[in-house]
DNA sequence: TGAATGTCAATGCATATGCATGTATATATT
DNA sequence: AATATATACATGCATATGCATTGACATTCA
């Protein structure tokens, strides 16, 4: 197998750090504002996104990059929070659909400021914005 | 506080998922082959790197961006499987020095064919080097 | 010197995660 | 239709992580 070339060493590692660093800048901000996780916020505005329809689980786990079980139990902890509801699928007796409550889209309007300001700390302030239109393109080559 | 555009939105999207895939692909891979995760190779290299003098784990806090306990307990583990030694420091009571054992060594030298490998699946196969060049530029910038 | 404060590292407890498996239903095969 | 296989989701158990605190030593400063 073709080794890697030092330079791509280094992108894979600022790759990592650069993660790393702006992740915790986001996350920690919103626990400082006992506001919920990351993940929480991307389920929140999938659901909001589809509607009154829902969402089955599996399509979040396609949608957000996480394990089935992964899933199913950060699900458990939000409903438990009034954040959503899980109601019987009817063309499907195995699923369900995923219901974003009233609670869930107040949660969601709060956690967007905070959300926002450390993207805009953590990215934004960071790069101009022909760098930001550079690191897109190459970022999206890493994910496809 | 300044609001992000939708383009510093869209960075710190790609970002997130670009670490998220080409992480997974390294540490499954890893893992696949029975081998120690990612964070024990990094900490392993830097303790061959330093050599016989070793490193105190609050240096290594500060160079893998991990909190203080989080070290603590990998180191725990990496000692159980014999992949170095604490030493009592001399000049500091509170501390220790970190040695990497010849067992250490091994697997750090069995860990890097598969790591490097996977690290050429996950970015090098996807980037020109002039893309890489930009990449490393751009996200440095996120990380000072 | 010794009392107060700071730093290094470990740990108890609660919570989260990974893995393997279980349960229920759906789909395919004969 | 009966059986086999696949899919959706949940869960028990072991392991890992986060947070707060502790214990041990170092440093500062009155």
């Amino acid at each position: 197998m073709k080794k890697p070339t030092d330079l791509t060493v280094d992108t894979w590692i600022s790759l990592i750090k650069a993660q790393k660093i702006a992740f915790s800048t986001v996350e920690s901000s919103l626990k400082r504002h006992d506001l919920p996780p990351l993940n929480w916020y991307d389920i929140l505005l999938e659901l909001k996104r589809v509607g009154a329809d829902g969402l089955r689980p599996f399509q979040l786990e396609k949608e957000l990059l996480l394990p089935q079980y992964g899933i199913s139990r950060i699900l458990d902890r939000m409903e438990e929070k009034g954040y959503l509801a899980r109601k019987a699928c009817e063309n499907d007796g195995r699923g369900h659909r995923l219901i974003i409550t009233d609670k869930g889209l107040e949660i969601l309007a709060k956690m967007w400021p905070v959300y926002s300001d450390a993207i805009e700390t953590a990215v934004g302030s960071k790069l101009n914005p022909k760098q930001a239109k550079v690191a897109v393109e190459i970022l999206s080559q890493l994910i496809d």
